[in-house]
DNA sequence: CCCGAGTGTTGCAAAATACAATAGTTGTGA
DNA sequence: TCACAACTATTGTATTTTGCAACACTCGGG
């Protein structure tokens, strides 16, 4: 049923699985949670983030970043001061053990992603990059409904 | 840093987490939890499974899917019973209601996929799909190292 | 100067998960 | 044939992850 109009959709399917193996894989390392990790991840590309900026990033309650964010602290991976200008953010930091951290994920996700690189034909790889680049543009069309029917 | 090299790694990234809110949004309604739902469709999909089978679906403990499933027998959506051939093994299958449930987080899917292939220039189309038959099998092909080292 | 909006923390409860121990089932080799 | 190893599912236990709601603090505009 609907093979043909659904490949996209099951493309994506195994895709998205795969990569979610490759992520898990990378950042079980390092002595920290996965939640940890992605936060982790997250700080390091952001250079400085509030809590809520945070939370966004990683799609969850700010109360549950507050508690990684002082597990994190309490590890020593991350540095959380008040914002001087306006005192009711937080400005939130790798510390130098969180830098050498972020750096081995990185390092293992950027390993990973030369391999699939590497197993794209040359020739192939701009068209690739060009389906991708068409790819999220549709995707981030696309409204989330906050309401979604859920016509059951 | 690195910017051109990773354009792919980067595109993936944002894809991955777009994809993961489609999912989430389609998935948080019936009155079912996540991991209940991810399990809906993976039986669904499947037409029965054994528990084992499931888990490995699902990526989760074994123990962890007797749990899930549990519920969803008492929520009436799953039957659950011995494989007549090999009594190790259990056969476990939607019933009507979970059929239903199924069905409607399919839909809430189809009609998310359907906005993104709409937003995809025609003449595109099979370049895109092309482009993901051509990831995944790179995808695929990459080693997930059970020993990763991770060498920090 | 006070109040509403924004931001982070804490109390609480629930959900998700894994590991280890247990119990039942199967098939195979002695 | 029968005992044992391999496989499957369940249960006990503990941990982790998560969100909601209540609270406390801070800022900016009337």
């Amino acid at each position: 049923m609907a093979q043909d109009r659904n490949e996209l959709r099951e493309l994506l399917r195994i895709l998205e699985r795969r990569l979610g193996m490759i992520d898990d894989n990378a950042k079980s390392c390092c002595g920290i949670t996965m939640t940890q990790c992605h936060a982790l991840v997250e700080i390091g590309r952001a250079g400085s983030v509030s809590l809520s900026g945070l939370a966004d990033l990683l799609g969850l309650d700010k109360s549950t970043v507050s508690r990684t964010v002082d597990l994190m602290v309490k590890g020593g991976q991350v540095a959380r001061r008040l914002d001087e200008q306006n005192r009711r953010l937080l400005v939130i930091r790798l510390t130098g053990k969180g830098q050498l951290a972020y750096q081995c994920v990185e390092n293992g996700m950027n390993r990973h992603y030369q391999q699939i690189q590497a197993a794209i034909p040359q020739e192939k790889k701009e068209t690739v990059l060009e389906s991708l680049r068409l790819l999220v543009s549709a995707v981030s069309q696309i409204e989330t409904d906050d309401e979604n029917g859920c016509t059951c």
